[in-house]
DNA sequence: CAGGATCAGATTGTCTGACGATCAGCCGTT
DNA sequence: AACGGCTGATCGTCAGACAATCTGATCCTG
């Protein structure tokens, strides 16, 4: 008895304008980096008040399409990670959600991105692969850890991009973006990082060798050390 | 040459809002299905203007964190699934990502989601399977696919929920509502249901025994099979 | 008494005007 | 040339107003 009417949906003025903006980024008229016009202007271009415009803008900003940049800019995201904030807020939302639920999604994420990039990597991937391995070695001794944080973080995404998935790029992406406070106790751990970086030439060796087996048996080696010193090291609950 | 100055960061009274209404939500007073307060009671409490709370507003509101139901109402959303409309951008803004890399992404999840179940699987879930799988059996001559297709989610997230990872499940969901559509053309073409019937039952079955690998590889060639009758059946490009 | 029409109140959706704070760029002074 | 201050533009925020819509109660009619 399922008649064929659909429902009547009153799209409001806010959510009419955002859908408006996303699909000026969609089809390339407005580039990352690009500046918005100004808030008056599109009230002027779309015929509504500054509050629907206002709105719509906080949807975007919210979703991380743009960001709102204090004094009076509106600048497009560099990129386009919508994935991060999300992830972030289910953990802060859903009770049940741990943290090591990530970690484990982390793990089932990267090493079959592992085995996919053995397939399918070009060499420049590879080369991005040495870069980021040469400068975890060469920060082992910065008292920081944050370079050898962001290659290690260059690594993994190279070996995603060379996958050629965008979304699984995206996702590890998101995931790594949750979890980089807990990397940064591993990084303290001391020898952790000088094993990581071994551990990153082997990856790198399996995946050069197009060898998906060994490459996702290496990652998931990886992983697991790399999780075992954060449970020694005291991470969070 | 680094200073020990962190920089100042002027937090806009709408975020400040959207934190405090999400701490709310996460501490419990507010539960799921509640109603919030009207505007002008948020107006009160917080000492703010009206504009301020309604963009907090429409921030939880992209994002998935409440419902805004024309006519009066404010209700927080029955379960937190921001992963969704997040993918959906994704796909819209990201030019280079492909409906394939979701779908490549989906088999990851659900491979490796079976075999977790496998092992960590209770007969709860099991239940809840031979549920999903009775109803598709009994839905295979309704000309409409929706029912058939919500009996297939409810045995996937069934798989998904007996991995007891809660991000894995949340992530999963939000894949099959992008793809949702696609599958509405496998159901129609002929006999491609009834042999999701079949494969349903051996991976049932496999989960049941508590055989990862065998879950795995059931999973695989359940998806791998799907796929190529979507593009069979002429899937959008 | 049942059922529908009608009205009042509440709430959101939307626009407008206003004011302070902040930032970028220009200009004058030293 | 370097520094400091001025000016205009823009955002952030608030207050007020009005239309549209929903909820619930009341009233009318049969």
């Amino acid at each position: 008895m399922t008649m064929p009417i659909s429902p009547i949906s009153r799209r409001k003025t806010y959510e009419l304008v955002a859908d408006r903006l996303v699909a000026l980024i969609g089809d390339g008229s407005l580039q990352p980096g690009d500046q918005l016009p100004t808030e008056r202007e599109l009230t002027g271009s779309f015929h509504v008040g500054r509050s629907s415009v206002r709105e719509a803008l906080r949807m975007l900003e919210s979703q991380g399409v743009i960001r709102s940049v204090n004094g009076g800019v509106f600048v497009i995201a560099d990129a386009a990670y919508p994935l991060n904030s999300s992830l972030r807020l289910l953990l802060t939302l859903d009770e049940q959600t741990r943290l090591h639920d990530v970690i484990e999604l982390r793990s089932i994420l990267e090493c079959e991105a592992a085995a996919l990039a053995a397939e399918r990597h070009s060499p420049d991937h590879l080369t991005l692969m040495d870069g980021a391995i040469e400068e975890m070695a060469n920060s082992l001794e910065d008292p920081e850890g944050d370079v050898f944080i962001d290659a290690d973080l260059r690594f993994h995404l190279a070996v995603a991009e060379a996958t050629g998935n965008r979304v699984l790029f995206h996702s590890m992406h998101a995931v790594r973006d949750v979890i980089r406070r807990m990397l940064m106790t591993v990084f303290r751990m001391p020898g952790s990082a000088a094993r990581a970086v071994e551990e990153h030439r082997a990856i790198r060796a399996a995946i050069a060798d197009g060898d998906p087996t060994r490459a996702r048996d290496e990652m998931r080696a990886h992983l697991a050390r790399v999780e075992l010193d954060v449970q020694k090291g005291g991470g969070d609950g």
